[in-house]
DNA sequence: TATTATATGATAGTTATTATTTTTTAGATT
DNA sequence: AATCTAAAAAATAATAACTATCATATAATA
Protein backbone atom coordinates (compact mmCIF):
# COMPACT_ATOMS: atom_id res chain seq x y z
CA UNK A 1 0.00 0.00 0.00
CA UNK A 2 1.20 3.50 -1.04
CA UNK A 3 1.63 5.94 1.74
CA UNK A 4 -2.16 7.77 1.66
CA UNK A 5 -0.30 10.98 2.24
CA UNK A 6 2.11 10.94 -0.61
CA UNK A 7 -0.92 10.02 -2.62
CA UNK A 8 -3.19 12.46 -1.33
CA UNK A 9 -0.24 15.25 -2.61
CA UNK A 10 0.40 13.45 -5.72
CA UNK A 11 -3.62 13.76 -6.52
CA UNK A 12 -3.48 17.39 -5.08
CA UNK A 13 -0.75 18.50 -7.32
CA UNK A 14 -1.75 16.84 -10.44
CA UNK A 15 -4.91 18.75 -9.75
CA UNK A 16 -3.21 21.86 -9.66
CA UNK A 17 -1.73 21.59 -12.34
CA UNK A 18 -4.60 21.48 -14.33
CA UNK A 19 -6.14 24.33 -12.77
CA UNK A 20 -8.90 22.79 -10.72
CA UNK A 21 -10.04 24.11 -8.09
CA UNK A 22 -9.62 23.01 -4.28
CA UNK A 23 -12.99 23.21 -2.88
CA UNK A 24 -12.59 21.87 0.88
CA UNK A 25 -15.43 18.67 -0.70
CA UNK A 26 -13.01 17.84 -3.63
CA UNK A 27 -10.24 17.39 -0.83
CA UNK A 28 -12.06 15.73 1.70
CA UNK A 29 -12.93 12.95 -1.82
CA UNK A 30 -9.49 12.95 -2.27
CA UNK A 31 -8.28 12.05 0.89
CA UNK A 32 -10.77 9.71 0.89
CA UNK A 33 -9.12 8.09 -2.25
CA UNK A 34 -5.54 8.67 -1.32
CA UNK A 35 -6.92 5.91 1.32
CA UNK A 36 -9.49 3.91 -0.28
CA UNK A 37 -9.53 1.43 2.76
CA UNK A 38 -11.80 -1.41 1.63
CA UNK A 39 -11.74 -0.07 -2.32
CA UNK A 40 -14.95 2.43 -1.69
CA UNK A 41 -17.92 2.64 -3.49
CA UNK A 42 -19.18 6.87 -4.43
CA UNK A 43 -21.96 6.00 -2.11
CA UNK A 44 -19.24 4.72 0.68
CA UNK A 45 -17.45 7.84 0.04
CA UNK A 46 -21.14 9.91 0.05
CA UNK A 47 -21.16 8.20 3.36
CA UNK A 48 -17.92 8.93 5.43
CA UNK A 49 -18.61 12.73 4.58
CA UNK A 50 -22.19 12.87 5.95
CA UNK A 51 -20.07 14.04 9.71
CA UNK A 52 -18.04 16.43 7.91
CA UNK A 53 -20.31 17.76 5.19
CA UNK A 54 -23.79 17.12 5.81
CA UNK A 55 -24.82 19.32 2.89
CA UNK A 56 -23.12 17.15 0.05
CA UNK A 57 -24.68 16.09 -2.91
CA UNK A 58 -24.34 12.67 -3.98
CA UNK A 59 -23.23 13.69 -7.68
CA UNK A 60 -20.13 16.05 -5.97
CA UNK A 61 -19.03 12.47 -5.04
CA UNK A 62 -19.74 10.84 -8.49
CA UNK A 63 -18.42 13.56 -10.48
CA UNK A 64 -15.00 13.95 -8.80
CA UNK A 65 -14.49 10.04 -8.19
CA UNK A 66 -14.86 10.66 -12.17
CA UNK A 67 -12.27 13.53 -12.04
CA UNK A 68 -9.77 11.77 -10.61
CA UNK A 69 -10.16 8.69 -12.62
CA UNK A 70 -10.16 11.11 -15.83
CA UNK A 71 -6.98 12.35 -14.23
CA UNK A 72 -5.76 8.80 -13.66
CA UNK A 73 -5.61 9.13 -10.22
CA UNK A 74 -8.00 6.40 -9.35
CA UNK A 75 -8.59 2.50 -10.56
CA UNK A 76 -12.65 1.65 -11.04
CA UNK A 77 -13.21 -1.80 -10.30
CA UNK A 78 -16.60 -2.75 -12.10
CA UNK A 79 -18.67 -5.35 -10.42
CA UNK A 80 -20.36 -7.95 -12.43
CA UNK A 81 -23.87 -6.27 -11.22
CA UNK A 82 -22.94 -3.01 -12.48
CA UNK A 83 -21.73 -1.29 -9.72
CA UNK A 84 -18.10 0.15 -9.33
CA UNK A 85 -15.31 0.70 -6.42
CA UNK A 86 -12.45 2.55 -6.11
CA UNK A 87 -9.44 2.51 -5.83
CA UNK A 88 -6.86 5.83 -5.46
CA UNK A 89 -4.25 4.29 -3.37
CA UNK A 90 -2.77 1.99 -6.43
CA UNK A 91 -4.08 3.44 -9.52
CA UNK A 92 -2.33 1.23 -12.04
CA UNK A 93 -4.00 -1.84 -12.99
CA UNK A 94 -3.50 -4.88 -10.39
CA UNK A 95 -5.33 -7.93 -9.97
CA UNK A 96 -8.30 -8.06 -7.40
CA UNK A 97 -9.73 -11.09 -5.92
CA UNK A 98 -13.63 -10.09 -4.78
CA UNK A 99 -15.71 -12.41 -2.63
CA UNK A 100 -18.78 -12.63 -4.79
CA UNK A 101 -20.55 -12.71 -1.07
CA UNK A 102 -19.57 -9.89 1.17
CA UNK A 103 -17.81 -8.21 -1.76
CA UNK A 104 -14.62 -7.39 0.09
CA UNK A 105 -11.46 -6.82 -2.53
CA UNK A 106 -8.22 -7.99 -1.91
CA UNK A 107 -4.90 -7.08 -3.85
CA UNK A 108 -3.05 -10.17 -4.08
CA UNK A 109 0.63 -10.82 -4.95
CA UNK A 110 0.89 -12.86 -7.73
CA UNK A 111 4.79 -13.27 -8.11
CA UNK A 112 4.45 -15.44 -11.01
CA UNK A 113 2.07 -12.77 -12.84
CA UNK A 114 4.24 -11.05 -16.44
CA UNK A 115 2.82 -8.47 -18.42
CA UNK A 116 0.95 -9.96 -21.46
CA UNK A 117 0.13 -6.16 -22.81
CA UNK A 118 2.66 -6.21 -25.35
CA UNK A 119 1.83 -9.78 -26.56
CA UNK A 120 -1.99 -8.98 -26.78
CA UNK A 121 -0.46 -6.00 -28.66
CA UNK A 122 1.28 -7.56 -31.05
CA UNK A 123 -1.28 -10.56 -31.77
CA UNK A 124 -4.17 -8.09 -32.04
CA UNK A 125 -2.85 -5.13 -33.48
CA UNK A 126 -4.89 -2.98 -30.74
CA UNK A 127 -3.24 -0.40 -29.08
CA UNK A 128 -3.70 -1.40 -25.36
CA UNK A 129 -5.10 1.29 -22.51
CA UNK A 130 -5.41 -0.93 -19.94
CA UNK A 131 -6.59 -3.75 -18.44
CA UNK A 132 -7.90 -6.03 -15.60
CA UNK A 133 -7.66 -9.17 -14.04
CA UNK A 134 -9.80 -10.09 -11.30
CA UNK A 135 -10.97 -13.18 -9.13
CA UNK A 136 -13.99 -13.98 -7.92
CA UNK A 137 -14.85 -16.38 -5.40
CA UNK A 138 -15.77 -16.74 -1.37
CA UNK A 139 -13.51 -15.78 1.40
CA UNK A 140 -12.00 -17.61 3.95
CA UNK A 141 -14.48 -15.47 6.67
CA UNK A 142 -17.71 -16.09 4.56
CA UNK A 143 -17.00 -19.91 4.06
CA UNK A 144 -16.42 -20.15 8.25
CA UNK A 145 -19.34 -18.43 8.68
CA UNK A 146 -22.04 -20.64 7.63
CA UNK B 1 -14.40 -21.50 -31.92
CA UNK B 2 -16.95 -24.58 -30.81
CA UNK B 3 -18.75 -25.83 -33.65
CA UNK B 4 -22.58 -23.91 -32.76
CA UNK B 5 -24.56 -26.72 -33.30
CA UNK B 6 -22.79 -28.87 -31.08
CA UNK B 7 -23.15 -25.93 -28.13
CA UNK B 8 -27.21 -25.77 -28.93
CA UNK B 9 -26.97 -29.36 -28.63
CA UNK B 10 -24.91 -29.17 -25.53
CA UNK B 11 -27.15 -26.01 -23.62
CA UNK B 12 -30.60 -27.92 -25.36
CA UNK B 13 -29.56 -31.00 -23.15
CA UNK B 14 -28.73 -28.83 -20.23
CA UNK B 15 -31.74 -27.54 -20.00
CA UNK B 16 -33.64 -30.81 -20.60
CA UNK B 17 -31.96 -32.47 -17.77
CA UNK B 18 -32.67 -29.48 -15.42
CA UNK B 19 -36.67 -29.77 -16.87
CA UNK B 20 -37.11 -26.37 -18.16
CA UNK B 21 -39.37 -26.28 -20.93
CA UNK B 22 -38.35 -26.13 -24.84
CA UNK B 23 -40.23 -22.72 -25.88
CA UNK B 24 -39.88 -21.30 -29.60
CA UNK B 25 -37.89 -18.03 -28.23
CA UNK B 26 -36.42 -20.18 -25.54
CA UNK B 27 -34.79 -22.17 -28.36
CA UNK B 28 -34.21 -19.14 -30.80
CA UNK B 29 -32.27 -17.52 -27.94
CA UNK B 30 -30.56 -20.71 -27.53
CA UNK B 31 -29.36 -20.72 -30.97
CA UNK B 32 -27.91 -17.36 -31.59
CA UNK B 33 -26.25 -18.01 -28.02
CA UNK B 34 -24.09 -21.13 -29.45
CA UNK B 35 -22.87 -19.15 -31.59
CA UNK B 36 -22.35 -15.64 -30.15
CA UNK B 37 -21.40 -14.07 -33.51
CA UNK B 38 -19.37 -10.56 -32.19
CA UNK B 39 -20.71 -11.42 -28.43
CA UNK B 40 -23.88 -9.84 -28.69
CA UNK B 41 -25.75 -7.83 -26.16
CA UNK B 42 -28.83 -8.84 -25.10
CA UNK B 43 -30.21 -6.34 -26.83
CA UNK B 44 -28.55 -7.33 -29.91
CA UNK B 45 -29.70 -10.76 -29.29
CA UNK B 46 -33.72 -8.97 -29.12
CA UNK B 47 -33.21 -7.15 -32.51
CA UNK B 48 -32.24 -10.73 -34.03
CA UNK B 49 -35.24 -11.96 -33.21
CA UNK B 50 -37.55 -9.33 -34.43
CA UNK B 51 -38.17 -11.12 -37.60
CA UNK B 52 -39.23 -14.26 -36.20
CA UNK B 53 -41.04 -12.87 -33.00
CA UNK B 54 -42.23 -9.64 -33.39
CA UNK B 55 -44.04 -9.84 -30.62
CA UNK B 56 -41.20 -11.18 -27.86
CA UNK B 57 -40.29 -8.59 -24.48
CA UNK B 58 -37.18 -7.60 -23.99
CA UNK B 59 -37.32 -9.33 -20.53
CA UNK B 60 -37.42 -12.46 -22.39
CA UNK B 61 -34.47 -12.24 -23.52
CA UNK B 62 -32.99 -11.14 -20.77
CA UNK B 63 -34.33 -13.68 -18.64
CA UNK B 64 -33.50 -16.94 -20.78
CA UNK B 65 -29.58 -15.37 -21.12
CA UNK B 66 -29.39 -14.94 -16.83
CA UNK B 67 -30.48 -18.60 -16.95
CA UNK B 68 -28.19 -20.15 -19.62
CA UNK B 69 -25.86 -17.43 -17.31
CA UNK B 70 -26.74 -19.84 -14.02
CA UNK B 71 -26.61 -23.14 -15.94
CA UNK B 72 -23.10 -22.53 -16.62
CA UNK B 73 -23.83 -21.85 -20.64
CA UNK B 74 -22.84 -18.90 -21.04
CA UNK B 75 -20.12 -16.15 -20.04
CA UNK B 76 -20.95 -12.67 -19.32
CA UNK B 77 -18.63 -10.19 -20.29
CA UNK B 78 -18.90 -6.92 -18.35
CA UNK B 79 -17.86 -3.66 -20.09
CA UNK B 80 -16.79 -0.89 -17.89
CA UNK B 81 -20.12 1.22 -18.44
CA UNK B 82 -22.48 -1.22 -16.98
CA UNK B 83 -23.60 -3.11 -20.19
CA UNK B 84 -23.28 -6.65 -20.59
CA UNK B 85 -22.50 -8.62 -23.50
CA UNK B 86 -22.33 -12.43 -23.92
CA UNK B 87 -20.48 -15.85 -25.31
CA UNK B 88 -22.35 -19.31 -25.32
CA UNK B 89 -19.92 -20.53 -27.75
CA UNK B 90 -17.05 -20.46 -25.23
CA UNK B 91 -18.63 -20.24 -22.02
CA UNK B 92 -15.24 -20.97 -19.91
CA UNK B 93 -13.70 -17.61 -18.48
CA UNK B 94 -10.88 -16.45 -21.26
CA UNK B 95 -9.01 -13.36 -21.73
CA UNK B 96 -10.97 -10.57 -24.39
CA UNK B 97 -9.43 -8.06 -26.07
CA UNK B 98 -11.80 -5.28 -26.40
CA UNK B 99 -12.14 -2.10 -28.47
CA UNK B 100 -12.92 1.02 -26.58
CA UNK B 101 -14.12 2.83 -29.56
CA UNK B 102 -15.94 0.45 -31.66
CA UNK B 103 -16.95 -2.36 -28.91
CA UNK B 104 -15.20 -5.21 -30.73
CA UNK B 105 -14.33 -7.82 -28.38
CA UNK B 106 -11.81 -10.70 -29.71
CA UNK B 107 -10.52 -13.69 -27.77
CA UNK B 108 -6.71 -13.81 -28.42
CA UNK B 109 -4.49 -16.45 -28.19
CA UNK B 110 -1.90 -16.19 -25.22
CA UNK B 111 0.36 -18.64 -25.31
CA UNK B 112 1.86 -17.75 -22.03
CA UNK B 113 -1.13 -17.85 -19.98
CA UNK B 114 -0.61 -19.63 -16.88
CA UNK B 115 -3.95 -20.51 -14.88
CA UNK B 116 -3.11 -18.69 -11.43
CA UNK B 117 -5.97 -19.43 -9.88
CA UNK B 118 -4.65 -21.92 -7.73
CA UNK B 119 -1.94 -19.46 -6.36
CA UNK B 120 -4.72 -16.84 -5.78
CA UNK B 121 -6.80 -19.67 -3.93
CA UNK B 122 -3.18 -20.32 -2.18
CA UNK B 123 -2.72 -16.92 -0.82
CA UNK B 124 -6.14 -15.86 -0.18
CA UNK B 125 -7.36 -18.18 0.76
CA UNK B 126 -10.53 -17.77 -1.39
CA UNK B 127 -12.62 -20.50 -3.27
CA UNK B 128 -12.10 -19.17 -6.79
CA UNK B 129 -15.15 -19.87 -8.75
CA UNK B 130 -14.52 -17.23 -11.86
CA UNK B 131 -12.07 -15.17 -13.47
CA UNK B 132 -11.89 -12.58 -16.15
CA UNK B 133 -8.89 -10.98 -18.18
CA UNK B 134 -9.75 -8.51 -20.04
CA UNK B 135 -7.59 -5.97 -22.07
CA UNK B 136 -9.07 -2.50 -23.25
CA UNK B 137 -7.90 -0.50 -26.09
CA UNK B 138 -7.95 0.58 -29.92
CA UNK B 139 -8.07 -1.51 -32.62
CA UNK B 140 -6.52 -1.86 -35.82
CA UNK B 141 -9.95 -0.31 -37.55
CA UNK B 142 -10.29 2.21 -35.30
CA UNK B 143 -6.64 3.54 -35.16
CA UNK B 144 -6.79 3.65 -39.16
CA UNK B 145 -10.32 5.36 -39.49
CA UNK B 146 -9.29 8.35 -38.04
C1' DT C 1 -12.83 43.11 -2.57
C1' DA C 2 -14.47 42.49 -7.12
C1' DT C 3 -14.60 39.43 -10.90
C1' DT C 4 -15.34 35.25 -13.26
C1' DA C 5 -14.85 30.64 -14.41
C1' DT C 6 -15.64 26.63 -12.07
C1' DA C 7 -17.81 23.78 -8.50
C1' DT C 8 -21.65 22.57 -5.68
C1' DG C 9 -26.42 21.16 -4.33
C1' DA C 10 -30.80 19.85 -5.62
C1' DT C 11 -33.14 17.33 -8.54
C1' DA C 12 -34.76 15.54 -13.01
C1' DG C 13 -33.53 12.28 -16.51
C1' DT C 14 -31.36 8.12 -18.42
C1' DT C 15 -29.99 3.36 -19.04
C1' DA C 16 -29.70 -1.28 -18.16
C1' DT C 17 -31.81 -4.34 -15.65
C1' DT C 18 -35.32 -6.65 -12.51
C1' DA C 19 -39.95 -7.39 -10.63
C1' DT C 20 -44.88 -7.89 -11.15
C1' DT C 21 -49.06 -9.29 -13.13
C1' DT C 22 -51.85 -11.28 -16.51
C1' DT C 23 -52.10 -14.30 -20.34
C1' DT C 24 -50.36 -18.09 -22.89
C1' DT C 25 -48.36 -22.54 -23.66
C1' DA C 26 -45.22 -26.87 -23.31
C1' DG C 27 -45.32 -31.09 -21.75
C1' DA C 28 -47.61 -34.35 -18.80
C1' DT C 29 -51.89 -36.82 -17.85
C1' DT C 30 -56.02 -38.51 -18.71
C1' DA D 1 -56.93 -35.83 -28.86
C1' DA D 2 -58.65 -33.08 -24.93
C1' DT D 3 -57.47 -31.50 -20.41
C1' DC D 4 -54.53 -29.86 -16.88
C1' DT D 5 -50.93 -27.31 -14.59
C1' DA D 6 -46.61 -25.44 -13.70
C1' DA D 7 -43.64 -22.74 -16.23
C1' DA D 8 -42.86 -19.20 -19.54
C1' DA D 9 -44.05 -15.11 -22.25
C1' DA D 10 -45.71 -10.36 -22.90
C1' DA D 11 -46.50 -5.99 -21.22
C1' DT D 12 -45.20 -2.85 -18.27
C1' DA D 13 -43.93 -0.85 -13.73
C1' DA D 14 -40.10 -0.44 -10.61
C1' DT D 15 -35.31 -0.13 -9.33
C1' DA D 16 -30.39 1.07 -9.03
C1' DA D 17 -26.63 3.40 -10.41
C1' DC D 18 -25.33 6.84 -12.67
C1' DT D 19 -25.50 11.44 -15.61
C1' DA D 20 -27.34 15.92 -16.98
C1' DT D 21 -29.29 20.34 -15.93
C1' DC D 22 -29.51 24.59 -13.78
C1' DA D 23 -29.53 28.00 -10.23
C1' DT D 24 -26.51 29.36 -6.55
C1' DA D 25 -22.10 29.63 -4.29
C1' DT D 26 -17.14 30.05 -4.10
C1' DA D 27 -11.89 29.48 -5.19
C1' DA D 28 -8.47 31.68 -7.52
C1' DT D 29 -6.81 35.98 -9.48
C1' DA D 30 -6.22 40.54 -10.40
Amino acid sequence: MADPKMRFDTIVKNLRENNYKLTPQRLAIVKILSRSEGHPSVEKIYEYLQDDFPTMSLATVYRNVMLMKSLGEVLEIGFPDGSNRYDGNKPDPHPHVICVQCKKIIDPDLSTLKDMTEEVANETGFKILTHRLDFFGICRDCTNNR
